[in-house]
DNA sequence: TGTTCATATTTAGATATTCTAACTATTAGC
DNA sequence: GCTAATAGTTAGAATATCTAAATATGAACA
């Protein structure tokens, strides 16, 4: 296997990816919240309420963790536990309106200052990019688990700018 | 301005860039050292000895916070610290031997998962996310910031596979 | 029905990360 | 040589993270 120039690719691409998106995060590092805090924000932003266990799932921690950081958030009134009627241990965790807010500004600081970088590209660069978004979506898609599978906004929307990711 | 296009891609793609970068680090989590410290050895790996300084701005946090997690790191045995002789303010961050062992494995171990899904793209998708990089590496030029200018390893070696990055 | 095992989450305790403020040491300007 | 700027560390506090153990609920079944 493998002679399909994916190893090579791999090589390539993925620092790439890793060096944008650590650019993307020190030109706009957030206000008053922890990053932590802040992924937590954006995957719910993204995803929709979500399980404890999901949630964790999500971010790559431990129960435990998602736990601490959510109680905060919670404490900061920007997120809000709700139990689930159907399986009394579950507890969904979800934005409130002030969270939704606040997150909405962080990634929109974000998204702007990406843009501006993207502008000094040429038309031909950002078509370029542009072309490999499906790509990108269908790697997305490859990873699903059905334990952290998204419920409302699924995979494929991600290609339609209505989701806003961390 | 912002007539051509770079809100929208964005808006689009910044997400996805995240998600993908998400998807990576969650399916190969590293083995011993924390996220932060992983972070640092592959920022070695790839710009080479570092300021203490220097190092902070490329992590994007504060000082103290880069002295904590290379102290750490000596503790291990895996980064060691030297004085520089021009300016005795100063010292130099680098890799030991044994550092450079343990951030190439788990690189390569990142570089075969990432690699196994986009195996299963088709020849297209991944000519189209190759046709993109040229692109993404233009970005990265673009925040060049002097401060944290890379020194033996330039932006344009990003494409050439000699680095490896978180 | 009640016992037992599995699942979802929290609590407890330890280590690591991160920040700001204040401190030390060195360099640079005059 | 003063004085100010620069590079880094130390101190102290809040947050994040982990593993192990505890709690509570759900599911299976004799």
């Amino acid at each position: 296997m493998n002679t399909d120039g994916s190893m090579e690719l791999s090589r390539q691409l993925r620092p790439l990816l890793t060096r944008v998106y650590q650019m993307v995060r020190r030109r706009s590092p957030g206000w008053d919240v922890t990053a932590a805090q802040s992924s937590v924000l954006t995957t719910l932003l993204d995803r929709g309420p979500l399980r404890m266990g999901e949630l964790a799932a999500v971010e790559g921690v431990r129960m435990p963790t998602a736990t601490s950081v959510v109680a905060r958030l919670v404490k900061l009134g920007l997120v809000e536990r709700t139990a689930d009627p159907q399986d009394r241990r579950a507890v969904q965790v979800g934005l409130t309106a002030q969270g939704r807010i606040q997150i909405d500004a962080l990634s929109a600081e974000r998204n702007a200052n990406f843009a501006e970088l993207l502008g000094r590209l040429s038309a031909e660069e950002r078509g370029l990019l542009q072309a490999a978004m499906p790509a990108m979506a269908h790697l997305l898609s490859l990873d699903a688990d059905p334990n952290l599978a998204a419920s409302e906004n699924d995979l494929s929307t991600a290609l339609e700018g209505a989701s806003n990711h961390e």
